[in-house]
DNA sequence: GCGACTACTTTGCATTGCAAGGTAACGTGC
DNA sequence: GCACGTTACCTTGCAATGCAAAGTAGTCGC
């Protein structure tokens, strides 16, 4: 399947959202949110997401605070904030009326052969 | 916050392939297409369709012509061409995926309090 | 010290979406 | 004819987003 190249700008709009959805679950770094991410073939690089962090910081969604220990070195950790919980929560409630619009227009012409969808 | 009504910039990097659709159909009109997504929600002005259509022109995806008929007003129609053709099912196999992976992030920490079923 | 690695930051650019404004052709009513 | 509303297209200018690339530090192993 294409990878990263394949996947044009899909991604567009949707990153803010999943990056609150990886902070709910847990404060985390920023070369960790790129990660997780890159792990899912949904970002390249730390030039999206560092900026990304910076703007959903300024709109109050997350807060940072840099954490020094004796074990790992200096990291900034992002949390959601309550306005981030509320922004992610539109999110999810957006999402399925959005692929669902998608789809619809998507699969019209679509190839004959394609029907592999579960019939009862 | 700021994402005010309906669904944000989820339609970045959508439309493209969303025209191409609606033309694999049949050949259509600038307006009618801003009409057929508008009633979807997935858009709201001319201003992006027209040059969308004249970039997907440029990239060879599709081919108009000027239509002069009777019945109405002279109207610039859309085409698919093959590259056209062949975007679109680029697209069609990559959907899947991301919303996939789009799903996996936002279905973590998801509903932590929501119980469809009311309990005594 | 030197290099490799981690982590964060910044700059500059291309793409995308959109509101707002503009042009032109056609029809209806006066 | 002429004004007016409608349809259809096009353009300008701007903001947001994604990203590559380059830069700054701190840490570890040698």
């Amino acid at each position: 399947m294409t990878k990263a190249a394949g996947a044009p700008q899909l991604r567009k709009g949707v990153l803010g959202p999943l990056v609150l959805a990886l902070l709910e679950e847990r404060e985390r770094y920023g070369l960790e949110i790129v990660r997780e991410l890159a792990s899912r073939d949904l970002v390249a690089s730390e030039g999206t997401v560092y900026p990304l962090l910076t703007r959903l910081q300024d709109a109050g969604a997350v807060e940072s605070e840099w954490i020094v220990s004796e074990r790992d070195r200096p990291r900034r950790f992002y949390r959601l904030t309550g306005a981030g919980r509320a922004e992610l929560a539109a999110f999810r409630t957006d999402w399925p009326a959005f692929t669902r619009a998608v789809e619809s227009i998507l699969t019209r012409g679509d190839s004959p052969d394609q029907r592999r969808e579960v019939h009862p």
